[in-house]
DNA sequence: CGTGTCATGTAAGGAGTTACATGATTTG
DNA sequence: CAAATCATGTAACTCCTTACATGACACG
């Protein structure tokens, strides 16, 4: 999976604008993929010569005109191979979790303020796709529930775990005083 | 947090060889970071010209000689800088929740296959986990213990889901059959 | 005698990020 | 009038992966 099968699925629902598609990043998926302006710009760039989607400027009232990009019957086809090719294992890359791992090197207080942090931040995602989940699951395809069930699953759990840590770092700070 | 990073963190225990390093990544901590040779051997030529480690070939009886790396006072103290710098958040990229999330545009087979993969893959990695967690957590600092029992709740959130989700699957291709 | 493990390394290429650059319009 | 939002784009750079290359020894 890289941001050509990315892009050309999110043109599969409709056409859409590189602006318009950086945001639904961002709303939609943001706990699994993320991408940038200078990686999604060229990508439609290449994609349109590859004539794999297909350009028209709009003209819009009390805003700039925007590049809106439709999606042809070659770059359905594209996606489709995608769609049928070798799932990918997932990459996670966590400083938050590295952190910990390295904890005895630092104070109880650093790693109070780490968890403290991530907390709030995880609080806020779950928050975001639990309240997505109320308002659009009944929209919403099987294989798509499933999706941000797991999304929001994990992260009650990171939660969950966070509060409990809290706890038993506090305790060990508190017997380092004794 | 790079490569440079985390080899200096595997460093501060003790002394180890790019082959033990790239190991310990797999058994340690491969549910949120992972790096190849092709990272490993360069970091580590790198590392040593800069002096953050000294080089040290040990001959070994029935196996190939090897380099065993060792932390300077210099490298002990970039690796306490990176502890101090701010936590960068996390970055996923999960091929499976994208083809969740593009489900509909495939059938229910596909994505029960999908699911029966990512469980088989899930399970062990909780398996793991879990094992590892009953082996050592009495030794592990309490940090260590906050971050691999994320790992664990994290996987049986998705287990859970993921269980649930077939079942959900199945009916869906029942009432397809009717 | 082949396969697996131990062990180190390089070169080419891929995929992305960050920083920079621009500019109109809206909202407070 | 300043800041935020809308909108597009490029160039340099970073970091990492993949594939290739080598070779010894152990185990069945």
């Amino acid at each position: 999976m890289n941001s050509q099968d990315v892009i050309l699925g999110m043109l599969m629902k409709r056409s859409l604008s590189g602006y318009e598609i950086k945001q639904l990043f961002e709303s939609l998926f943001s706990y699994f993929y993320n991408s940038s302006y200078g990686t999604i710009y060229p990508m439609l760039h290449r994609l349109e010569k590859e004539e794999l989607i297909t350009k028209e400027n709009v003209l819009q009232e009390g805003k700039p005109n925007k590049n809106v990009y439709t999606i042809t019957d070659k770059g359905k086809s594209q996606f489709t191979d995608y769609l049928l090719s070798p799932v990918e294992s997932d990459s996670v890359k966590s400083d938050f979790l590295m952190r910990l791992y390295f904890g005895q090197h630092v104070g109880y207080e650093k790693v109070l303020s780490w968890l403290t942090k991530e907390q709030v931040h995880a609080q806020k995602q779950f928050d975001d796709l639990t309240e997505k989940y109320a308002l659009y699951h009944d929209q919403m395809h099987p294989a798509q529930i499933i999706c941000i069930q797991i999304g929001i699953k994990e992260y009650q759990a990171k939660l969950e775990v966070i509060r409990e840590g809290m706890v038993s770092i506090q305790q060990c700070q508190q017997e380092e005083r004794d």
